[in-house]
DNA sequence: GCTGTACCGAAAATTTCCTTCACGTCTCGG
DNA sequence: CCGAGACGTGAAGGAAATTTTCGGTACAGC
């Protein structure tokens, strides 16, 4: 085993540094080592003097952090030369330590990465700020998938018809419920629907007296069982309004007077994580589509107005700032 | 004399990575960015020169590729000069285009070992209903995961902490981020906290004026230049409140008055998928970060007024049949 | 003890990266 | 329509990294 490594790495691989002008693809020769680092590191290790094995078990050891140094760094650290610092990572299979440096951020990423899916249990009072951000994350996002999986596309697509086609449209939700009726009605509206969103009770019903057979109603309760919502739903009904419900009971009290049921997935809710949470991010999600939906059908009239609203909000907006961005 | 194992103790052991302090990165204030780069080129686009991104396009388009490129030959590959790209290694927060290449590498990892995403799909005007739920969905835990991964773990602990010991709190939001403004108000009142949502710019300002030093002020806007939300921060900042931004483009205006700044993701949007879907996902989810940390940090008074209020409610849904609601 | 081989590290040589500066281009105001 | 100013851009020079070269040291065999 003389200079093995010397002549081998430069005659055996490609004659040229693998910075060719190119990312399209890989050669396909040689990938120099994915992941399987450690694994190489133990089969070359009878064959490295015992500098070098310093500096192979310093970054088997710890990837990301040797990744974090220069060549002279991680020299110091392994209480070596440079010198032997590349060519160990010439005995890896790396052009040079640069390279033999990319592969470590590389596989240091896919430690971290792999690191993440502690995210099933609850959110407990002590967690780190950190972890709460991902368990949030984590949890809306499994409501999104879950709420995406049990929506019935027939009732969704009626529902559509049936806002699309609307006259009028009244929208009814309280609590927290109320702002995903807002923001449906915000939406409706751009469009170029006409649509009122009512969070009180009282006005709910006494506007619901007005609706017609071709008007709709949509009533968004979680519990599908408030009251304040049903009620004017109830009255919707009667007067031969068609109606939607968008809940997550779809047997509760509210889908007696619902036409089309829209079904809201529930999430397991804890003490510090409130139904209203993951409920709401799925009667938004419900909302969106109805949304799409109905500008699809109208899509004559809605992109216009969507460029129009867009247009007039525009002027809201203080141009330009410059000067004060510049944080060196 | 072998000197071999006298200096590998003492170099293990003292060995600080310390990557060049230098007097050009400010230090501790940017983490570099693990993985939400393809969040971020998003982000700050905007804000980029034409030539800036064209380079941020590239990276973000084919990490692996990139991550195999020099200085040199990346701003060959985008048609630019390596000043240029070491401009946008910088804007995106590395140091410099070494700290982007490995953070590149590792993100190449990433996804080589990770699903290969697709969907990416826009949504079409004959889209199938079914298709609109999925993109929508997938969308949507795209933003969350982007969003996630690119808030800033600081800001957002310094940001709870400041709202815990907050006297009172006020919460400027307008249009869509007028309801999310509505949301975080709604939670914080639950818990016992002083907060209010303020949609009319005037009285915003004018409650802003009343606010001191242990008061927090929250502005919430997508695009960081709402003037409306802008002023009334100013007014509270120059009060002495400790203002928060909730914000799409924290190189905007609005960060100049802002004590901490959380950066919400910025998806791509489409003519029938204007940007208030998206940025209103990643607002919901940074607003419930916040009432999660402050309620965590208050949970003494935190769990028992959401018990309360829980409670409160209970009496509000119809137990069974429809019947008619109580009126008070 | 001497010589040769393997190993190692300091410093030169080279590549890569970063900074500075000057030139083109665009915008705004007169 | 034109000039002043600001901004974006790339070229060249300088700094830092990486790689190579080369000389020195330790050990084994004779």
């Amino acid at each position: 085993m003389k200079e093995i490594f010397g002549t081998a790495g430069a005659a055996g691989a490609a004659g040229t540094p693998g910075t060719s002008g190119k990312p399209g693809g890989l050669p396909g020769v040689t990938p120099p080592a994915p992941a399987a680092l450690a694994a190489k590191v133990r089969t070359l290790a009878p064959s490295m003097t015992r500098s070098m094995q310093r500096v192979a078990e310093a970054v088997a050891a710890d990837p990301a952090g040797c990744a974090a140094l220069t060549v002279t760094g991680l020299a110091e650290l392994t209480g070596t030369s440079e010198a032997t610092v590349v060519r160990t990572s010439r005995l890896l299979g790396y052009p040079g330590y640069r390279d033999l440096r990319l592969a470590l951020a590389g596989l240091a990423a896919q430690q971290q990465s792999g690191r993440s899916p502690a995210v099933t249990a609850d959110i407990a009072v002590d967690d780190p700020i950190a972890d709460v951000v991902a368990k949030l994350a984590y949890d809306e996002q499994q409501t999104l998938a879950d709420t995406a999986a049990g929506l019935d596309m027939a009732q969704l697509s009626a529902a559509v018809s049936a806002l699309a086609a609307a006259r009028r449209i009244d929208i009814y939700g309280v609590g927290a419920s109320g702002l995903v009726a807002q923001d449906l009605t915000q939406k409706l509206l751009r469009i170029g629907l006409i649509a009122h969103a009512h969070s009180d009770p009282h006005l709910a019903v006494t506007n619901a007296v007005q609706l017609r057979a071709k008007d709709v109603a949509v009533a968004i309760t979680h519990s599908g069982s408030t009251g304040d919502v049903i009620e004017p739903l109830r009255v919707a009904f009667e007067r031969g309004a068609t109606t939607v419900a968008i809940t997550g009971r779809p047997d509760g009290p509210v889908s007696q007077y619902a036409d089309h049921i829209l079904t809201t997935s529930t999430a397991r809710e804890s003490e510090l994580r409130p139904a209203a949470m993951s409920s709401r991010t799925s009667q938004l999600l419900v909302v969106d589509c109805l949304f799409i939906g109905v500008a699809q059908r109208t899509y004559e009239t809605a992109a216009p107005a969507l460029s129009a609203s867009y247009e007039a909000l525009a002027h809201r907006h203080t141009p330009r700032n410059s000067g004060t961005t510049s944080r060196r």
